[in-house]
DNA sequence: GTGTATTTGAAAATAATTTTCAACAAGACA
DNA sequence: TGTCTTGTTGAAAATTATTTTCAAATACAC
């Protein structure tokens, strides 16, 4: 999705275009990388001199509820802790929030190949998908 | 990994065996999902009454260091943020906390076979590869 | 058991996030 | 284009999360 597709987005649920809110989709789309809130206004403001630290926590709720940011894993940002070893698969629904775990099969070969060009041994392994679940695509149907 | 050699891991390299790091780990294996460390401390002190939130994060630290813990995304608990819909592919290693990206092929197979189990559409994902670099597989065998 | 250095928990300090609210600006409409 | 209305903003204040400091406690080597 590009930013004139993002605008639109934004538009047709009722929201207003504003500076601050094409500052930080700006921002982030230039950015391939996870950025933390922080980093986002640092950037933001060479865009939009006037962006204030709160217009970002709260545009950024925004655009995630509407599916145009998604929050990405983060070594430092992340305050989720587990047991080591134990691989994940989660789905996560961009409608409802809802967050299921499936079964995963075939990514053994997928890592056996990272595993070779790379030189890395492979210890565990985060697998998150996003998309709609059933229910959602039917009310984004309906 | 289980919990006696978790603790061994934690005695070899010359860190006490406590309560609070005992109970800490306990917490972390009984749960499958990640946890806050609001919620580490929440458990805990069901086994270790006296454990402090401050010893929480500390030890968190410490066996994330150690490679016993590791974090894991969790949407409400990370705060790094991107444009949606860009897929991701890191390789993290355990030892220097070096991130590199690698080109993801073969997951296509994998993602079609969960959407027909599961009926979600599936727009992006993140595929996160935790071990050890080259560099630092020399290091532990030296 | 005793001694010693690490580890702990509470309090204080700092940093991150959310709430509140008057001023501002986007967009509808004349 | 100008004006009006309502959603949006930014600053300050309030709250919550995290880190630092330090005296007391306790693991463990002997």
């Amino acid at each position: 999705m590009n930013q004139v597709e993002m605008t639109q987005v934004l538009r047709q649920a009722g929201y207003r275009l504003t500076q601050p809110r094409l500052a930080i989709l700006q921002v982030l789309e230039e950015n391939d990388e996870g950025l933390s809130p922080e980093e986002v206004h640092q950037q933001g403001r060479a865009i939009c001199a006037s962006l204030g630290l709160v217009t970002v926590y709260r545009t950024l709720d925004l655009l995630t509820e509407l599916g145009l940011v998604r929050r990405v894993h983060s070594e430092q940002r992340c305050q989720g802790f587990a047991s080591a070893g134990s691989d994940r698969h989660y789905l996560i629904c961009e409608g409802c929030h809802r967050v299921i775990e499936f079964p995963c099969h075939g990514l053994e070969a997928l890592i056996e190949s990272v595993r070779q060009q790379t030189g890395y041994t492979i210890n565990a392994h985060l697998l998150e998908l996003s998309g709609l679940c059933p229910e959602c695509q039917m009310g984004q149907a309906a």
